[in-house]
DNA sequence: TATGAATGAGAGTTCATTCAT
DNA sequence: AATGAATGAACTCTCATTCAT
């Protein structure tokens, strides 16, 4: 059907964009991401291509942290799907995370750059607060539920979560310093840490 | 002596100019502190003073960077100064940063934001490498004192430390998105986190 | 088709700059040839027009080069066909190169001025290397096929063939100086002078 | 004397100041030849200095062609006094022209590149017509009084006198180009040129 | 004889965006 | 679905020069 067709082509060259966004933001940093550097990586001829598809650099950039958040949720769902036990879905998460900072760097790049960066009219943040609500709030209902079951030991919940959030950025910023840094051992190192940090007063009732 | 309202002292300018620039940093970030928002900030007439009095933008936010973590490390080795134990120590440490975001906002954001964003004509990072030596680096050596002594259990120090120093970032971006958290509690909850994950095995080395 | 008044092809327009910047060159110098000037002359609006079609300031320098000494070697080309005879090619392309200063002295100032003036980064010419291959080398390999055939008496090819070369910017100086200086018979003077200064010592040979 | 304790210190700082602004000239050329590059080379620490002692950069042009020339002028007429000859004064005027572009590169590209680029407020060559008359107008008289003694023949006395100067303009760019040059061969082939081209029609009166 | 501080004007360049098909 | 042409605003930086001692 020709609209469909078209509107294939619509998506296509939008993801092209996209991608294109995510390796420069991912090279270059937020601030170096100008629609003249994007157009070139993704080897189109102007920036009119960019200001076609999209309404403007906001709607780029918030194209770009969906599709990015998007790949990463999938791989997250699909790697925690099934687990039910609270602290082995926390250590899930944290090995998870850590790992895709190895299979999709730029896209877990891109997201924190713009997270970090994108400012309304005003100077404000504006996805920051959002993506704390996405990443922190999955993780406080998670450890909640912990508390709950009694699995966990008594701490603040947000605190906590935020700290598990900024310890996988940590590991992406580890990363960047050294290259070479074995992921997988840092991960579990994290999953460590944090098991001890959340085990119950009780140890008979978290033995891990 | 005659004072001259008019001229001031190569000092007392660059000084005033790095004050302003800090604190464009912190309201808008590092992507807005343009030399025109500087100087409106410091009441100068003309974009031209910053140039006349640095080499170029690459020194202002050196001169930035150097300034803030100038008056950074001095509150925190007050702080810290007397403190042996190295429990102690880390839970000083990690108070500290957390009351420096109370009572020092800007500086610490405009450290964070600099170190995050500046980068070299290549489009590599410039001074976060630096930075994490200094504040990973720190954290390290006491930590791996007090593994020595054996009042912190086995744990890998680099990922420790660095979580550590996430985990303070973390409490800022809390503060950013919940300007009215308490701070004190954050920063005793963040304290008993890292205790309680840096805590012998066998409990009765270390009963806090 | 709609003729548009306001848009015309990018080749027309850079056409236009180039011709504009050929004109201030000449005039004012290759130091005082700013965008503003040239944009002035073109009748353009700002000088963002000059950015928008040319990669920056070197490469319109480059492209000014290229189409004036296109222009210049055309009339040489056309001049010179069809002559033969080693010893009438000296006296044509001395004449030739000095009836241009007359024809066409914008053209001729231009690619000295940029020529002369061009550095590169570190403050090295750019392209009065290349400039003097073309010039000199041609004159070069004429004088060569001239002593060959022995029409040439015997001189050192390099220097003599620099020497005619910078003899015709003489021209241009003299015209600088004395605008009323009757060109035809400097010419025919030089073409003289060169003529007596590469003749055969067997006069037998050259009898001009 | 204090006066001239005074006026001695005064001549010292401007001649180490023309001293650099003829290095930074011969270097970079005219058009880099700022006041921040002069200070620069002279080890002084501000341009306040230059304007303190030239009344702007005009003066400090014509000071460094004053400068220069005057060395130029005293070597130059070292090495023709005592020369009578005109064929031999020729000759030598050639020769140690293009020595001192050996003994003396800075000066004499300094001297080519403020006379050529020097302009005043109009856009007009500034002091070229005047540096004209003094190389050229010399070499007339010597010319024209050669022809008068029979020992020259018969050509337009300005053209020749004009091709010579810019004949040694043509060594300098040779060295320039290739910096191997041997510049005594150079001259001995110039002379040879010119000694051929300014010879009488019957050669019994001027056998070189 | 010298200096530190300041300046207005202009440089080339990049920015995201819009016009008109 | 795309394009070539153009733009106003802002950017950092450099220029020679002046003010006030």
């Amino acid at each position: 059907m020709q609209v469909n067709q078209r509107t294939v082509t619509e998506a296509a060259r939008r993801a092209q964009i996209i991608d294109a966004a995510i390796e420069v933001i991912a090279d270059l940093g937020y601030g170096q991401a100008s629609f003249a550097r994007i157009v070139e990586r993704a080897g189109l001829s102007s920036t009119r291509m960019i200001s076609y598809h999209f309404q403007g650099k906001d709607e780029l950039m918030w194209a770009v942290l969906l599709a990015a958040m998007g790949v990463v949720d999938e791989r997250m769902d699909e790697r925690l799907a099934g687990i039910t036990d609270r602290v082995e879905m926390l250590r899930g998460y944290i090995e998870s995370q850590v790992d895709l900072l190895r299979t999709h760097p730029e896209h877990m790049r891109a997201i924190t750059e713009v997270a970090r960066n994108a400012r309304d009219e005003n100077g404000a943040p504006q996805y920051a607060p959002l993506l704390r609500d996405l990443r922190v709030g999955r993780l406080e209902r998670q450890l909640a539920q912990g508390q709950r079951e009694g699995v966990f030991g008594e701490f603040d919940i947000a605190v906590m979560a935020q700290t598990i959030s900024q310890a996988v950025d940590g590991a992406a910023a580890r990363r960047e310093t050294d290259p070479d840094v074995d992921l997988a051992d840092y991960a579990r190192e994290l999953a460590d840490l944090f098991t001890r940090a959340t085990r119950p007063t009780d140890p008979a009732r978290n033995p891990n």
